[in-house]
DNA sequence: GAAAACAAAACAACCGTTCGGTTTTTTCTC
DNA sequence: GAGAAAAAACCGAACGGTTGTTTTGTTTTC
């Protein structure tokens, strides 16, 4: 009901006929209305931090960047199942200053640091990982994952890149992984489109996207 | 006041009292409460449209990638002198179901693709941008420089991602350019490190940060 | 002298919370 | 294991205050 309508569009009377009590029996078991929401967002919370939770798994193993695509299906997984809670979060930024969640964003940097730091390094020192630092990398690939699958099904505007969501995860994979700029010298100018074993398939979808509407 | 306490959570006695007029003025000027909502967010998009604006100037000349780090700065302009504004996209979200929203969204990858469709094609068949959908990459690019401040202007969570801004932005550049993945064969793995033009400096200020606090 | 701008009171509905009381469940005693 | 006592669960009315909006009227502007 919150993430629907809100912390103060949502009334206690509401609240209480769809847990089917009465508004004086629900006093007895929260204390107030914002107690309901925190404990929300603590069930969010719990909720993330499962050990058995499929993204966690994919965090545990630690393989970026070799697993970007489990770590997108995980991800999508993850807002699927918890669209109403992630709403909540929004809620907080609004109407109560982001005072709730602004621990956990602290917190998140931290374990990513636990996590990830000492297998990246070594990853980097074996020259497998180019002039880019992987710690921002993971970082900004999780939150670019959470945040594209929130808008696309959080937010109600699915598509809202152009292309599908399957189009999207897999073009930024790419991108992350190989860079926007040519690996090869930029030699002759019409030799370069077809000398890639992937070709710039997502382009031409778009291309042809773009057609039918004009 | 609609940023701070929401829509429900403000009242029309409090937007009288802070815009000096008493209550049946403010009705004399708008005829309900969601109509000031619908046009202070009108007058939001009004402001992002200004072909004035430092970032619609950097969208114009369309050199991406090559000015993302102008990018990122008009970006964090933009979110910088609108914060207020941009919280009504969430309150949208959370408070109308994101219908006021749903249209802006929409319209922006079609205008993505009338700035930089035609552009990019050439630079990709000149061999200039390796194996990756240069028109994913910018909307990529885009949209993260503005969630990224959003979150660390909006929200108020600075340093989220527990560097600095430029840091974060510096990574960001480096990485949707040049790839996680190293360029050069993966080949005596202690030359790596001191091969490349640009240390692994954000690396190693992470790592004295750490230190710093364990 | 008409139109726009403004103000204050009034309206009906609703808000979060409390209170007095009843019903159900649990716990303890024998 | 029956029965009393304590605890927990539950209900609906009531309280004081606030809500968005309307009404009625006055003042200012053109």
């Amino acid at each position: 009901m919150f993430s629907k309508q809100g912390f103060r569009g949502s009334t206690m009377r509401q609240l209480a006929d769809a847990a089917g009590l009465s508004v004086g029996n629900l006093y007895h078991h929260f204390s107030s209305k914002e107690e309901i929401f925190e404990r929300l967002l603590a069930q969010y919370w719990q909720r993330l931090l499962d050990p058995d939770l499929p993204i966690n798994k994919v965090f545990a193993r630690a393989r970026f960047p070799d697993d970007l695509e489990e770590l997108a299906a995980a991800t999508e997984q993850v807002v699927e199942d918890n669209i109403r809670y992630i709403l909540l979060i929004y809620i907080d930024v609004i109407e109560f200053r982001g005072q709730h969640i602004h621990d956990f964003y602290q917190d998140m940097a931290h374990r990513f640091e636990e996590v990830f730091r000492q297998r990246l390094e070594e990853r980097k020192n074996r020259g497998e990982i180019g002039d880019v630092d992987p710690m921002t990398a993971v970082m900004v690939a999780s939150r670019w994952f959470f945040y594209f699958f929130t808008v696309e099904k959080c937010f109600g505007v699915p598509m809202h890149l152009g292309i599908s969501p399957k189009q999207a995860v897999d073009e930024f994979i790419r991108l992350i992984r190989y860079g926007l700029l040519p690996r090869s010298e930029p030699t002759h100018p019409d030799d370069a489109a077809g000398s890639v074993p992937v070709p710039a398939s997502a382009l031409e979808a778009r291309q042809e996207k773009t057609k039918e509407k004009s």
